[in-house]
DNA sequence: GTTGCCATGTAAGGTGTTACATGATTTA
DNA sequence: TAAATCATGTAACACCTTACATGGCAAC
């Protein structure tokens, strides 16, 4: 799995220009890139060496020239190639449970206010993602299926915001009790 | 935060070898490094160099000379100073979701295969964590908030794989149900 | 007049994975 | 006889991030 099926599924809706997809990308908070150029720029310039897109170059007057990738049948061909691989389990790295994992050397005022510190993040980010969300987003509508999917991809992440958040306010309720 | 923390976390319980390390990185389903040589016998060395840890090489007969490393007063403070971070929020990358976003050129049955082998990972991952939470695992004991720190680290792990289950066995109905 | 948008890209460095290399001892 | 354990390390490569570089136009 890499940015280059991302890439690759964008393109099958509309061609777009690397800038294009530095905003998509940028814009997603399933889609787990930060919308580097790095990567972006590179990516095309492999996708167009293995002919998975096409490139039509597009000179502006004042501005650099806009590059317009396509994708190709090959492209349709290796991004359904791709949908189709067995899933993988999610990788998940948590870098606040590995500094619990050490957090018994702090006072209880200090190890107090690292959970709460936490707390407060989640929630933001879940209020967030609750708004983005409700404020019907950039998902796809060309059928009921895919409508369906986009809600269940925008569900994922607000429950397991959801849930770290419950996880957190326990985890403050149990070392209040102690 | 990086690998060189953990290294840190662990030889603040003991002094360990790198051989040690990858050990106790490879049984510990938290800690999210897979406890490659590559990573903890450079990062050894650098926390050498920094004077975050001491070296002690004992030679074996027939075998490689153990290299025996303990943490230091640095050690100890760089370590404090780390878990005294303001924590990040969780790094979520799930392929699973990204498929689902271009999944909508699959025919039922294909999306329908995709689910049930992604529900049936994700199952077979909390079956085990539950059985090794349960035969009381690795965690360190030399205290009751350490214990319960330790208790709540497992607790997320599985209220994660519990959730995203629940989330996935959803979506099987709903798709069912269109 | 500074910020943001458009639009391309490169450089440098950190992080992480898989595989290679050696070689004796124990276990199945 | 094959494998796992002990114990060190290196090589090659993939992935990812931050910052740098250019430069015009529009908006506030």
């Amino acid at each position: 799995m890499s940015i280059k099926h991302a890439i690759l599924g964008f393109l099958s809706w509309e061609p777009l220009t690397g800038y294009d997809l530095k905003k998509r990308f940028m814009e997603s908070t399933t889609l787990y890139w930060t919308g580097n150029n790095n990567q972006i720029y590179r990516s095309l310039v492999d996708l167009h060496q293995d002919g998975l897109v096409t490139k039509e170059v597009r000179q502006q007057e004042k501005l650099p020239a806009r590059k317009i990738y396509s994708i190709t049948a090959d492209g349709r061909k290796a991004l359904r190639e791709w949908v189709l691989q067995p899933p993988e389990l999610p990788q998940l790295k948590n870098s606040f449970l590995v500094q619990l994992s050490w957090a018994d050397q702090l006072a209880d005022s200090e190890l107090e206010h690292l959970v709460e510190s936490y707390q407060e993040e989640v929630q933001v980010k879940l209020l967030m993602l609750q708004e983005q969300f409700a404020r019907g987003n950039n998902a796809p509508d060309r059928s009921a299926r895919e409508r369906l999917l986009w809600r269940r991809i925008s569900s994922n992440m607000i429950s397991y915001y959801q849930n770290e958040l419950n996880w957190v306010q326990e985890l403050g309720q149990e070392l209040e009790a102690l």
